[in-house]
DNA sequence: GGACAACTGTTGCGTCATCAACCTTTATCT
DNA sequence: AGATAAAGGTTGATGACGCAACAGTTGTCC
């Protein structure tokens, strides 16, 4: 199996993989995987900003304002300028957005089931719990948020 | 911490941090991450064929031409058409590749031990074991090898 | 109030990696 | 043997992401 597979190499996989998988089936919509993280946020809450949705994710600014144009272009959210802080882009679902982000949220979930289909419960909480503390752990190391 | 966060951004997220890493001390050698593991696994033995590296670390044929042409002009690696299968190419450290390649080693081993530096040695084999896992299940559903 | 710093967002460039098309070489099949 | 298929490798297009430089806006501090 993993035949002195580098830690990374196993991450990079599993990623891949997700895009993959994503990507063919946004392909209908014209989006692909990087606009998600978006879309199921705003489900989740609109009136958002770029860069909070940079902050929770861990994804850099410029990705962002780049899947959030995409967005924008296929008729998905809709940018609105902070009237208070004119620098700030407010982010809302469409009426378009409202309709297929459950399908969105559909794909995410299935990818992670099938992911984790070879888990039983308690191992894929393991798994999630191991995650969040490498992830807190290199989060650290670069930057200090919340 | 990982409030709502979708699986797939805690693999990304990881996955960042160690291209970041290594590309910072590569930027010496004229390297980056990409080539790593093509170093590693002719530290571990020489005369592999680009195929056999591909399947290895299940990285595109195509990535792994780009990261062995750079190693290449790099002076790192030495590319010989195999003989017998004229298609094949053959890979080789040059003696300077054998000079780097420990530290590249080590790079390796450093971001690792740095990414799992909050988990106990039975959780570090853990999150391996679960990582091993997820891994398998995944390249199950695309491809079928060994 | 005016100079300077800090913050939001945009864009260009580089890296990792995939896929698809293509070329060359080898294997297969009749 | 000749045609066809399959395999190894290369290249071009594309997606995701980070970093750095920049523009416009707001905050701060004398």
């Amino acid at each position: 199996m993993s035949d002195e597979m580098p830690l990374a190499r196993l991450f990079g996989i599993v990623l891949q993989h997700h895009y993959a998988t994503l990507n063919e089936r946004l392909r209908p919509f014209g989006l692909s995987a990087g606009q998600v993280p978006i879309m199921l946020r705003l489900a989740a809450g609109q009136n958002v900003t770029q860069e909070a949705l940079a902050r929770q994710f861990h994804v850099d600014k410029g990705a962002v304002a780049r899947a959030a144009r995409r967005l924008e272009e296929g008729g998905f959210i809709r940018r609105e300028i902070d009237p208070i802080d004119r620098r700030a882009v407010r982010l809302f679902l469409t009426a378009e957005g409202e309709r297929v982000v459950p399908e969105f949220v559909r794909f995410g979930r299935e990818w992670e089931d099938a992911i984790t289909a070879g888990l039983d419960a308690d191992e894929q909480a393991m798994l999630r719990s191991l995650l969040d503390r490498v992830v807190g752990t290199c989060a650290d190391a670069r930057c200090c948020h919340e």
